[in-house]
DNA sequence: CTGAAAGCGCTTACAG
DNA sequence: CTGAAAGCGCTTACAG
């Protein structure tokens, strides 16, 4: 490996010179400046990230943690996060914490990362937290007093939706959930369903709503799992809504398997609009919004953090519509 | 941040022996080494990996090439790959290759990574393949000679599949590949076909082989394409094999857009068995096989090399089983 | 404007 | 067995 020194040596000047002429920080004779490149093309000089690092005590390095790496929805927003990062030199690296969470908390904390953005859905431990902003990490969806919170405002297109179900004529309307009872009614999607379902002549009972109580689940195997309650419990059930696309897979296999058809049977109704929606049988109806870009935004507001620390944290909020397909259609008593 | 010296203060011994204790490498006085853990302990000593990196001259850190990060198979193989590295230390971080890849070139070559996992289709410059070389980084797919290959083998359940299409009395049997015309003879699924369409009473017409001419679509865009030239070209079709599970799904989505159904109409097979085919209508029938301990074991041997520069480079073979699902059925003609 | 030098936080021969 | 010190490849005040 050619370092910088031979670069220097090579070029008949100092390496202080040499990196002022890569990071174009000061001024440097152009005559100098002309023999640095010149001496760094012909050795093939490649600098050291890692060594300019631990000299500028910043890493360029942004970490996820995430439990699963098999969600579109993740892969989407951390494909808008990633671009926005590589065109402002960062690099973005996923900590999948499923199992041995311990010891990879501990390798995060090592790596030094300058910001860390969580998608997952439990709690992580408070320790883990404090030596994080001890680092000075910029923290993303931790409490809302020492790190960005990411909201999905799904209030607009929920309510849309909601209002077009009740005009189809639907009334047994039930709602699955992902994340566990108490999380489900903090989470805007089930407050509003809760909260507004009476308005739209819904049937009110506590056996349309199902959570989820295992951890351990993908979220196409917790569709599955709680359309089958469902539907042994409700059979009258006409309508879900489901707390994002892969539930809503999950629910359509079921209603398949039990012999009943979507929509013509029950409707149902996803959220995220992840690109394989519209290619199932029937297309997927679903609020969207624009994955990438909100990456992007989150990219955005932790790079500004890390740059310039009085950045003050924020909410970040991202509005939604929704994507009508053929997955929901008339209630059938209505016909 | 507290640092190494700081624990070797307050513990009363020098920085090398914490070094010592810390990564176990040489013996210590028992009486030091609790010590030691006492003043890490008190001090919420965490290590700097990133000094230790520079030092070491190794990084525990290996990257991924990849054009889109929504491929559930990729996704995948990653999983298995992370999860195994994480358990011997390592990192991994993928790297968007979609755009402005020359600075993304540059910015892999300046992390120092210890391995590079290429999963790109096309070509990558080979310049920055030297570089890598030169950097002693540990390649995956990319030349033979210098790097581990990593090979699929669907020959049995292709072949099996064939033969049960054959079976099923179908003979205007397609074949839609997401990657281009040379590469898809090289394939062994695409090979296979080709060779041995004739030995099951299968039409050998080129009308049948649809490749894929656009690099920027992804491979549910591809499917859904080419399977409207397809249909368009030969109506008469009664199955089709697909590249890939995504492509099959652009496929059946065409099929039902042009009013026709899978599998009475059109019988499909994908490949790869991503968790989503099962959940599609009618299930996807498709080759399997062991994504997550595939990735582990490309982690595995990436390993092994980096600790032991002269294990050498081999190939990576996987084999794969039929997994019969819904997607197919017999021949309408046939009935 | 440029060079010499200290420093970033580790590891690792080398003496003792 | 342990400590002092050089070294990893950069950055960055500080003189000049």
């Amino acid at each position: 490996m050619v370092t910088r020194a031979e670069v220097a040596c090579r070029a008949g000047v100092s390496v202080g010179t040499v990196s002022n002429v890569i990071n174009k920080k000061a001024f440097v004779k152009p005559e100098y400046v002309q023999k640095v490149k010149k001496a760094i093309e012909e050795l093939n000089y490649v600098p050291d990230f890692n060594a300019k690092s631990l000299a500028r005590r910043r890493n360029n390095h942004i970490g996820i943690a995430l439990f699963e790496m098999t969600n579109p929805y993740h892969a989407e927003v951390i494909q808008g996060l990633e671009k926005y990062a590589a065109e402002h030199d960062y690099i973005v690296t996923t900590f999948l914490l499923d199992n041995n969470t311990d010891k990879k908390y501990e390798v995060i904390c090592e790596r030094r990362l300058d910001a860390l953005v969580n998608f997952m859905t439990n709690d992580l431990p408070r320790n883990f937290i404090e030596t994080l902003k001890s680092q000075q990490t910029v923290l993303v969806n931790f409490n809302p007093q020492d790190s960005f919170v990411v909201m999905n405002d799904y209030s607009q297109s929920m309510l849309e939706c909601m209002r077009l179900l009740h005009d189809y004529g639907h009334t047994k309307v039930a709602y699955l959930s992902s994340i566990d009872d108490m999380r489900y009614k903090a989470d805007k999607r089930g407050e509003i369903f809760l909260t507004k379902r009476a308005e739209f002549g819904f049937d009110c009972s506590d056996d349309l709503v199902f959570c989820n109580d295992d951890y351990m689940l993908h979220s196409e195997e917790i569709g599955y799992k709680l359309c089958g309650r469902l539907l042994s419990r409700r059979s009258d059930v006409t309508a879900i809504f489901c707390m994002n696309d892969l539930v809503a897979f999950g629910a359509m296999r079921k209603i398949n398997e039990a012999g009943l058809s979507c929509p013509s049977d029950i409707s149902v109704v996803g959220c995220d609009d992840i690109a394989l929606g519209a290619y199932f049988n029937p297309p997927l109806t679903t609020m969207s919004f624009d994955k990438m870009k909100h990456g992007a935004n989150i990219a955005k507001k932790i790079i500004e953090k890390i740059e310039n620390t009085e950045s003050p944290y924020e909410r970040i909020i991202v509005g939604s519509e929704l994507r009508l397909r053929g997955s929901i259609t008339k209630c059938r008593y209505e016909r």
